[in-house]
DNA sequence: ATCACCTGTAATAATAATATTACATGTGTT
DNA sequence: AACACATGTAATATTATTATTACAGGTGAT
Protein backbone atom coordinates (compact mmCIF):
# COMPACT_ATOMS: atom_id res chain seq x y z
CA UNK A 1 0.00 0.00 0.00
CA UNK A 2 2.98 2.31 0.19
CA UNK A 3 5.17 0.80 -2.83
CA UNK A 4 5.40 3.95 -5.35
CA UNK A 5 3.40 2.31 -7.97
CA UNK A 6 0.22 1.90 -5.11
CA UNK A 7 1.31 5.58 -4.49
CA UNK A 8 0.80 6.25 -8.11
CA UNK A 9 -2.33 3.99 -8.77
CA UNK A 10 -3.91 6.29 -5.51
CA UNK A 11 -3.03 9.08 -7.09
CA UNK A 12 -5.01 8.43 -10.21
CA UNK A 13 -7.87 6.65 -8.70
CA UNK A 14 -7.93 10.30 -6.65
CA UNK A 15 -7.98 12.44 -9.73
CA UNK A 16 -10.65 10.03 -11.59
CA UNK A 17 -13.66 12.24 -10.36
CA UNK A 18 -14.34 15.51 -11.65
CA UNK A 19 -15.66 16.57 -8.05
CA UNK A 20 -12.20 16.20 -7.09
CA UNK A 21 -10.81 17.70 -9.86
CA UNK A 22 -12.70 21.09 -8.84
CA UNK A 23 -12.02 20.38 -5.10
CA UNK A 24 -8.30 20.87 -6.21
CA UNK A 25 -8.91 23.74 -8.34
CA UNK A 26 -10.61 25.49 -5.55
CA UNK A 27 -8.01 24.74 -2.92
CA UNK A 28 -5.31 25.94 -4.94
CA UNK A 29 -6.98 29.41 -4.55
CA UNK A 30 -6.35 29.44 -0.90
CA UNK A 31 -6.89 26.96 1.70
CA UNK A 32 -10.63 26.46 3.26
CA UNK A 33 -12.25 24.37 6.10
CA UNK A 34 -14.54 21.79 5.58
CA UNK A 35 -18.02 23.72 5.71
CA UNK A 36 -16.42 26.69 3.45
CA UNK A 37 -15.61 24.35 0.72
CA UNK A 38 -18.85 22.64 1.03
CA UNK A 39 -20.55 25.79 0.06
CA UNK A 40 -18.17 26.56 -2.72
CA UNK A 41 -18.35 23.22 -4.46
CA UNK A 42 -22.29 22.81 -3.63
CA UNK A 43 -21.96 19.74 -2.01
CA UNK A 44 -23.09 17.86 1.28
CA UNK A 45 -20.43 18.09 3.74
CA UNK A 46 -20.69 13.97 4.06
CA UNK A 47 -19.65 13.25 0.77
CA UNK A 48 -17.05 15.96 0.74
CA UNK A 49 -15.91 14.68 3.70
CA UNK A 50 -15.09 10.91 1.33
CA UNK A 51 -13.75 13.12 -1.76
CA UNK A 52 -10.91 15.23 0.98
CA UNK A 53 -10.25 11.94 2.40
CA UNK A 54 -9.29 10.16 -0.83
CA UNK A 55 -7.76 12.95 -1.78
CA UNK A 56 -5.43 12.87 1.71
CA UNK A 57 -4.82 9.70 1.07
CA UNK A 58 -3.23 10.06 -2.45
CA UNK A 59 -0.96 12.81 -0.50
CA UNK A 60 -2.44 15.37 -2.76
CA UNK A 61 -3.90 17.54 0.52
CA UNK A 62 -3.29 18.03 3.75
CA UNK A 63 -5.91 18.83 6.90
CA UNK A 64 -5.13 20.28 10.19
CA UNK A 65 -7.35 20.84 12.76
CA UNK A 66 -7.28 24.55 14.18
CA UNK A 67 -8.79 26.10 16.83
CA UNK A 68 -10.40 29.79 15.42
CA UNK A 69 -10.23 33.05 17.97
CA UNK A 70 -13.85 32.60 19.00
CA UNK A 71 -12.95 28.77 19.79
CA UNK A 72 -14.29 26.85 17.24
CA UNK A 73 -12.93 23.98 15.49
CA UNK A 74 -12.14 24.38 12.09
CA UNK A 75 -10.36 21.89 9.93
CA UNK A 76 -8.37 23.37 7.00
CA UNK A 77 -7.69 21.86 4.15
CA UNK A 78 -4.74 22.67 1.99
CA UNK A 79 -2.90 21.54 -1.67
CA UNK A 80 -0.21 19.70 -1.09
CA UNK A 81 2.73 20.43 -4.06
CA UNK A 82 3.30 17.77 -6.32
CA UNK A 83 4.16 16.99 -9.85
CA UNK A 84 4.15 13.98 -11.54
CA UNK A 85 5.05 13.53 -15.41
CA UNK A 86 2.50 10.32 -17.10
CA UNK A 87 4.01 8.85 -19.80
CA UNK A 88 4.33 5.18 -21.06
CA UNK A 89 8.20 4.98 -19.21
CA UNK A 90 6.52 6.38 -15.63
CA UNK A 91 4.29 4.21 -15.98
CA UNK A 92 6.16 1.29 -16.89
CA UNK A 93 8.48 2.00 -13.72
CA UNK A 94 5.49 2.31 -11.55
CA UNK A 95 3.95 -0.92 -12.37
CA UNK A 96 7.13 -2.36 -11.37
CA UNK A 97 6.46 -1.62 -7.77
CA UNK A 98 2.55 -2.67 -8.06
CA UNK A 99 1.53 -4.98 -5.40
CA UNK A 100 -1.44 -5.89 -6.55
CA UNK A 101 -3.90 -9.18 -4.29
CA UNK A 102 -5.32 -9.63 -7.23
CA UNK A 103 -3.14 -10.65 -9.22
CA UNK A 104 -3.82 -14.40 -9.88
CA UNK A 105 -1.61 -17.57 -10.26
CA UNK A 106 -4.15 -18.93 -12.69
CA UNK A 107 -6.61 -17.51 -15.40
CA UNK A 108 -10.14 -16.41 -14.23
CA UNK A 109 -11.86 -17.96 -16.76
CA UNK A 110 -11.71 -21.23 -19.01
CA UNK A 111 -9.31 -21.34 -21.70
CA UNK A 112 -12.15 -19.64 -24.14
CA UNK A 113 -10.34 -16.49 -24.37
CA UNK B 1 -16.54 15.38 -24.28
CA UNK B 2 -13.79 16.45 -26.14
CA UNK B 3 -12.57 19.20 -23.98
CA UNK B 4 -9.40 19.25 -23.10
CA UNK B 5 -10.48 19.16 -18.77
CA UNK B 6 -12.90 16.55 -19.99
CA UNK B 7 -10.13 14.57 -21.83
CA UNK B 8 -8.17 14.97 -18.67
CA UNK B 9 -10.63 13.40 -16.64
CA UNK B 10 -10.86 10.37 -19.00
CA UNK B 11 -6.98 9.77 -18.91
CA UNK B 12 -7.16 9.62 -15.22
CA UNK B 13 -10.32 7.13 -15.20
CA UNK B 14 -8.18 5.16 -17.50
CA UNK B 15 -5.30 4.94 -15.43
CA UNK B 16 -7.42 4.46 -12.34
CA UNK B 17 -6.70 1.06 -12.38
CA UNK B 18 -3.83 -1.85 -12.07
CA UNK B 19 -4.91 -3.97 -14.93
CA UNK B 20 -4.85 -1.14 -16.86
CA UNK B 21 -1.64 0.22 -15.75
CA UNK B 22 -0.43 -3.26 -16.66
CA UNK B 23 -1.26 -3.28 -19.68
CA UNK B 24 0.21 0.12 -20.88
CA UNK B 25 3.45 -0.86 -19.55
CA UNK B 26 2.95 -4.22 -21.66
CA UNK B 27 2.64 -2.90 -24.30
CA UNK B 28 5.29 -0.51 -24.12
CA UNK B 29 7.70 -3.17 -24.76
CA UNK B 30 5.91 -4.05 -28.15
CA UNK B 31 2.11 -4.12 -30.32
CA UNK B 32 0.30 -7.16 -29.07
CA UNK B 33 -2.61 -8.52 -30.82
CA UNK B 34 -6.11 -8.64 -27.94
CA UNK B 35 -5.76 -12.96 -27.71
CA UNK B 36 -1.90 -12.86 -27.37
CA UNK B 37 -2.17 -9.85 -24.81
CA UNK B 38 -4.90 -11.71 -23.00
CA UNK B 39 -2.80 -14.04 -21.98
CA UNK B 40 0.02 -11.99 -21.17
CA UNK B 41 -1.72 -10.19 -18.85
CA UNK B 42 -4.08 -13.55 -17.74
CA UNK B 43 -7.19 -12.08 -18.22
CA UNK B 44 -9.98 -12.94 -19.76
CA UNK B 45 -10.33 -11.57 -23.62
CA UNK B 46 -14.05 -9.95 -23.15
CA UNK B 47 -12.70 -8.12 -19.62
CA UNK B 48 -9.40 -7.28 -21.59
CA UNK B 49 -11.63 -5.64 -24.09
CA UNK B 50 -13.28 -3.35 -21.87
CA UNK B 51 -10.22 -2.47 -20.54
CA UNK B 52 -8.67 -1.87 -24.05
CA UNK B 53 -11.39 0.30 -24.76
CA UNK B 54 -11.15 2.64 -21.70
CA UNK B 55 -7.42 3.35 -22.70
CA UNK B 56 -8.44 3.89 -26.38
CA UNK B 57 -11.23 6.15 -25.45
CA UNK B 58 -8.72 8.16 -23.44
CA UNK B 59 -6.47 8.10 -26.03
CA UNK B 60 -3.85 6.49 -24.56
CA UNK B 61 -3.55 3.28 -27.36
CA UNK B 62 -4.68 2.58 -30.67
CA UNK B 63 -5.84 -0.51 -32.01
CA UNK B 64 -6.36 -1.49 -35.70
CA UNK B 65 -7.39 -4.55 -37.49
CA UNK B 66 -4.79 -6.33 -39.50
CA UNK B 67 -4.85 -9.54 -41.80
CA UNK B 68 -2.18 -11.74 -40.86
CA UNK B 69 -0.17 -14.14 -43.83
CA UNK B 70 -2.18 -16.78 -42.90
CA UNK B 71 -5.85 -14.57 -43.40
CA UNK B 72 -6.48 -14.92 -39.69
CA UNK B 73 -7.89 -11.54 -38.66
CA UNK B 74 -6.14 -9.72 -35.78
CA UNK B 75 -6.43 -6.57 -33.98
CA UNK B 76 -3.15 -5.03 -33.01
CA UNK B 77 -2.97 -2.59 -30.35
CA UNK B 78 -0.14 0.37 -29.25
CA UNK B 79 0.56 2.82 -27.36
CA UNK B 80 0.54 5.74 -27.91
CA UNK B 81 2.87 8.89 -26.82
CA UNK B 82 1.84 10.52 -24.09
CA UNK B 83 3.19 12.71 -21.68
CA UNK B 84 0.77 14.81 -19.17
CA UNK B 85 2.35 16.83 -16.05
CA UNK B 86 -0.03 16.83 -13.63
CA UNK B 87 0.34 19.67 -10.91
CA UNK B 88 -2.14 21.93 -9.09
CA UNK B 89 -1.56 24.22 -11.75
CA UNK B 90 -2.48 21.89 -14.76
CA UNK B 91 -5.32 20.34 -12.81
CA UNK B 92 -6.92 23.94 -12.27
CA UNK B 93 -6.57 24.35 -15.73
CA UNK B 94 -8.24 21.66 -17.02
CA UNK B 95 -10.87 22.14 -14.38
CA UNK B 96 -11.59 25.27 -16.93
CA UNK B 97 -12.69 23.49 -19.45
CA UNK B 98 -14.51 20.47 -16.90
CA UNK B 99 -17.93 20.32 -18.26
CA UNK B 100 -20.10 18.53 -15.95
CA UNK B 101 -23.56 17.56 -16.48
CA UNK B 102 -23.55 17.13 -12.61
CA UNK B 103 -22.89 20.78 -12.04
CA UNK B 104 -25.74 21.57 -9.65
CA UNK B 105 -27.59 24.66 -9.74
CA UNK B 106 -28.68 23.91 -6.00
CA UNK B 107 -27.32 22.19 -3.48
CA UNK B 108 -28.14 18.33 -3.30
CA UNK B 109 -28.88 18.20 0.27
CA UNK B 110 -30.88 20.59 3.05
CA UNK B 111 -29.06 23.55 4.60
CA UNK B 112 -28.05 21.03 7.64
CA UNK B 113 -24.19 20.70 5.89
C1' DA C 1 -32.47 27.89 26.12
C1' DT C 2 -32.52 28.61 21.40
C1' DC C 3 -30.01 29.88 17.46
C1' DA C 4 -26.08 29.89 14.17
C1' DC C 5 -22.11 28.27 13.26
C1' DC C 6 -18.50 24.39 13.25
C1' DT C 7 -16.67 18.94 13.22
C1' DG C 8 -17.38 14.02 12.75
C1' DT C 9 -19.49 9.43 11.56
C1' DA C 10 -22.77 5.44 11.02
C1' DA C 11 -26.20 3.46 8.12
C1' DT C 12 -28.17 3.17 3.97
C1' DA C 13 -29.52 3.99 -0.97
C1' DA C 14 -28.32 4.72 -5.64
C1' DT C 15 -25.25 4.27 -9.30
C1' DA C 16 -21.16 2.96 -11.79
C1' DA C 17 -17.26 -0.08 -12.57
C1' DT C 18 -15.58 -4.57 -12.93
C1' DA C 19 -15.88 -9.40 -13.99
C1' DT C 20 -17.98 -13.64 -15.78
C1' DT C 21 -20.50 -16.60 -18.85
C1' DA C 22 -22.26 -17.84 -23.05
C1' DC C 23 -22.63 -17.27 -27.46
C1' DA C 24 -21.94 -15.39 -32.50
C1' DT C 25 -18.58 -15.12 -36.50
C1' DG C 26 -14.38 -16.25 -39.30
C1' DT C 27 -9.80 -18.59 -40.90
C1' DG C 28 -6.50 -22.56 -41.85
C1' DT C 29 -4.99 -27.28 -40.45
C1' DT C 30 -5.33 -32.23 -39.19
C1' DA D 1 -15.79 -32.80 -39.84
C1' DA D 2 -13.50 -31.59 -35.83
C1' DC D 3 -9.88 -28.82 -34.03
C1' DA D 4 -7.04 -24.67 -32.81
C1' DC D 5 -6.82 -20.03 -33.03
C1' DA D 6 -8.56 -15.50 -33.94
C1' DT D 7 -12.43 -11.32 -33.26
C1' DG D 8 -16.63 -9.45 -31.30
C1' DT D 9 -20.72 -8.74 -28.23
C1' DA D 10 -24.97 -9.44 -25.33
C1' DA D 11 -26.59 -10.62 -20.87
C1' DT D 12 -25.69 -11.05 -16.34
C1' DA D 13 -23.51 -11.17 -11.77
C1' DT D 14 -20.43 -9.15 -8.54
C1' DT D 15 -18.18 -5.56 -6.34
C1' DA D 16 -16.80 -0.79 -5.60
C1' DT D 17 -17.84 3.98 -5.76
C1' DT D 18 -20.70 7.73 -5.00
C1' DA D 19 -24.43 10.02 -2.69
C1' DT D 20 -27.93 10.74 0.88
C1' DT D 21 -29.98 10.80 5.40
C1' DA D 22 -29.85 11.08 10.11
C1' DC D 23 -27.59 11.57 13.86
C1' DA D 24 -23.69 12.61 17.60
C1' DG D 25 -20.82 16.28 19.64
C1' DG D 26 -18.79 21.23 20.40
C1' DT D 27 -18.47 26.75 20.66
C1' DG D 28 -20.23 31.59 21.16
C1' DA D 29 -23.99 34.99 20.68
C1' DT D 30 -28.91 36.63 21.18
Amino acid sequence: METPGNKWLQVFEALANPHRLRIVACLRVNRMYVSELAREVRMSRPLLYMHLQRLEAAGLITGNLELSDDGKAMKYYELTEFEYVVTPESITEAVRTLTDKAAPETPHTKEDN
